[in-house]
DNA sequence: GTTGATTTTTTTGTATACAATTCTATTATG
DNA sequence: CATAATAGAATTGTATACAAAAAAATCAAC
């Protein structure tokens, strides 16, 4: 059972000091982006323990940051469970990466040296493979990192920091409101973007950013109309009918 | 010695559900804002532990929250330290809050009540009648709280968060940055920026707030010649001189 | 059978004990 | 005397035990 973590303990690769809290964290993480989490899901400390074969300190550890980061809701003296935003709350989230978005492109217009641009490449033409061979929760995991790495290249700490929370929370977005349609294809978006990135056109790398972001919010909107957490709202038609 | 805290474990003001964490979190918080810890400070666990008369597993969890607002530096197996920006980190600091203050500057202006601009008027009387008495750290910590009313009242939680981490960081800055001068007197700039969101005149507000902030960055300019954390600049007349 | 109170179980919050690591001071060696 | 090596103390990392709270289950009354 605890080989799972058995075998990443001792795994000390690229010399990498990471914690055991760090190792958790990042599987959980992980595990929001890639959607194998689904939004509401309690997050059983023990239960925890044993799949990571660690004590409850690290889960409590690992935990604590993810609250920290919002992708997690801590409820004190009721445990942790995987964020699940409102409508509300998504447009606050999408706005916000808008406002960091913007910065960001423009930071990387600027500033972005080829080769890191053609990291920026490999990352989505690894996206697309993921898409093309049908796994999805890669892919948006993939997705994310490429705004991640569009944060790192920006060369600002706090911003990236920053970005991680909203990204992840976005992914949370997405698997919560986004029909069963297979959309979120947004891997020639990110081509686009590369390529006004190459040419340094910052107004035209904004732009297809703010793009970008449009789609993840019309999805919200046609949600909005059907599938709400209004309670009135879901049950007046069943009332009206009676 | 323990009176410290048990009195603040009873009470239970405003019905507030703090937990232990939240208070000594808020302790260490407001201590570094008012710059009674000073970047660099080593914070030990136990020594914590005991002036809050709390376990070392409570002050963890606190330091591993400033930690992740990049308030202390978290060093494995060596302890916590009150974070010191180099003056490279701090202009990327002030960047973010640019761009953070910007959006929020704006959210404020579209959607501020009267009311809430009242509550902004009072603590700036409050932050101006500090500096008076010659209360320099409330004064700045107040100044502070300033721009986190700000970011309340933009109504988005993300951006809120993001600016809890930025304020702070930006009180360590000042904390090392800003010469013996009595400077940073914001508040009469905060006036002038409460005038101009009550006409709602968003331009001028935003420019206003970016005024500000080179006030910020105007110090780290300065600094940047003199007190250096480059070695060799230090002691390069020393050495010419001998 | 449903509701409400009470007990039991589960889960979280906190303290503490021990292991692992880093820091400090002492001693040995050139 | 300076440097290196080593022993000891101090500090952090992790697991575990117990207390407090919440959730679930049992039972009673209607």
């Amino acid at each position: 059972m605890n080989q799972t973590l058995d075998s990443i303990k001792t795994d000390k690769k690229r010399g990498s000091k990471k914690t055991q809290d760090d190792i958790v964290y990042a599987h959980i993480f992980d595990a929001i982006l890639e959607q194998r989490l689904a939004p509401g899901t309690k997050l059983n400390e023990e239960s925890l323990g044993e799949i990571f074969g660690v004590s409850r300190t690290i889960i409590r550890r690992a935990l604590s940051r993810l609250g920290h980061e919002q992708v997690v809701v801590l409820r004190p003296n009721r445990g942790a469970v995987v964020a699940s935003p409102t409508i509300e709350e998504a447009r606050q989230i999408v706005f916000a990466r808008r406002v960091v978005e913007k910065a960001v492109t423009e930071l990387v217009c600027e500033n972005a040296e080829s080769t890191q641009v053609d990291k920026l490449k490999k990352l989505v033409e690894e996206e697309q493979a993921c898409f093309s061979r049908g796994d999805r929760g890669a892919g948006i995991r993939l997705s994310g990192e490429f705004h991640l790495l569009m944060a790192e290249m920006a060369n600002n700490p706090p911003l990236l920091s920053f970005q991680r929370s909203l990204v992840s929370l976005c992914s949370l977005i997405i698997a919560q409101y986004e029909s069963g349609a297979k959309s979120h294809c947004s891997y020639d978006e990110h081509y686009e973007l590369i390529e006004a990135i190459r040419k340094r056109d910052k107004n035209k790398a904004v732009r297809l950013m703010m793009h970008h972001l449009d789609h993840i919010e019309d999805k919200l909107s046609l949600d909005d109309e059907n599938a709400s957490d209004d309670l009135k709202a879901v049950f007046s038609g069943l009332l009206s009918g009676k």
